[in-house]
DNA sequence: GGAGACATGTAAAGGGTTACATGATTTG
DNA sequence: CAAATCATGTAACCCTTTACATGTCTCC
């Protein structure tokens, strides 16, 4: 539901939009906060449109396939309040899994999984400047924005707690 | 993977586990951590037992189904250390989708997104109770759930802020 | 003797990913 | 003229979930 919400609102927001255009915003743009790939979101885009949520128009340039321009039906505007107040309303489970890895850093030595969580912390540092980057002010994502920064905020910083715990165990043995 | 490193670790660790006992402790203790499903778990037990990384033997009860008692194997222990390295050192797309949602807020009027934000509000908090409730110290989770912590607060803080900012908006007008 | 816990699963269907396929247009 | 970009997709496979299936044992 997550990944139709997120078309579905983008199409309704912004006009103008067609699979391949939209494919190429959530690589530069949204791919720090949702993960769709092409084939997922072509295939989205085609069911929403069988099942009456949006339909479009054909635009022709040359001889390639014409880009489908989608936008919001009435019955898709529906669906699309019913969505989003069962999103904001609930917290869906499959989203709170959290990393297990932790659970077992015992049963490396120090020596290694001091490393390993020295990479994990810089990717999360990667991340950040990623997000900081693909940041858009305008189009009204800035909350969505802001939300990832402080979830990759809490997760660098409690990775380097944990590198802080192991490092001082390493140094008192 | 992160399913498959829950249940070999659990597996590992602890003795005497077999699918029905892993299903419970998953519905009491560690439902707030993971989520797997029973059959999920069941395929997965199968699944790991024919790739050799588990074997089992089978303790008769009565008449009842035997419970496979699961024990990790070499070539188990081979890949629980490389799926742990593995997924220490990345930090791995899926898990970071953000609940995309708040972008579209503007799409509800303050008097309807409020009631929905503090219905998320109450879940969070029912997550941060559940999690105290379940959490357990003894076989060397609490780096795991003090990681589910922090996450469930930095959601709650956050949301938090939103209803104030709606709040203070609602009023303004 | 019935309800609920114990113990295993299977089947069908949905959802997503990876890799593959196709062809036109622009740019160097 | 080759490489990258534009624009669409399909096919095969894997994983997960929901719902169904089966039978035993224990406790009231």
């Amino acid at each position: 539901m997550e990944k139709i919400l997120f078309l579905l609102g983008l199409i309704r927001t912004a006009g103008n939009m067609y699979g391949y255009r939209i494919n190429e915003l959530i690589d530069s743009h949204f791919g720090v906060i949702v993960s769709i790939t092409r084939p997922t979101a072509y295939r989205l885009l085609e069911k929403m449109a069988q099942d009456g949520w949006i339909s479009f128009r054909e635009e022709q340039i040359g001889g390639r396939p014409p880009r489908k321009i989608y936008s919001i039906t009435q019955e898709g505007e529906r669906a699309f309040q019913r969505v989003l107040r069962e999103s904001l309303q609930s917290y869906s489970p499959s989203e709170y899994s959290s990393p297990v890895d932790m659970a077992f850093l015992s049963a490396l030595p120090c020596e290694e999984a001091l490393p390993l969580l020295n990479a994990r912390r810089d990717r999360l540092r990667g991340l950040l400047q990623a997000l900081d980057e693909s940041r858009m002010h305008e189009v009204g994502f800035e909350l969505v924005f802001e939300h990832q920064r402080r979830r990759f905020e809490t997760e660098l910083v409690f990775t380097e707690e944990v590198i802080g715990m192991l490092a001082s165990k390493k140094a008192g043995q």
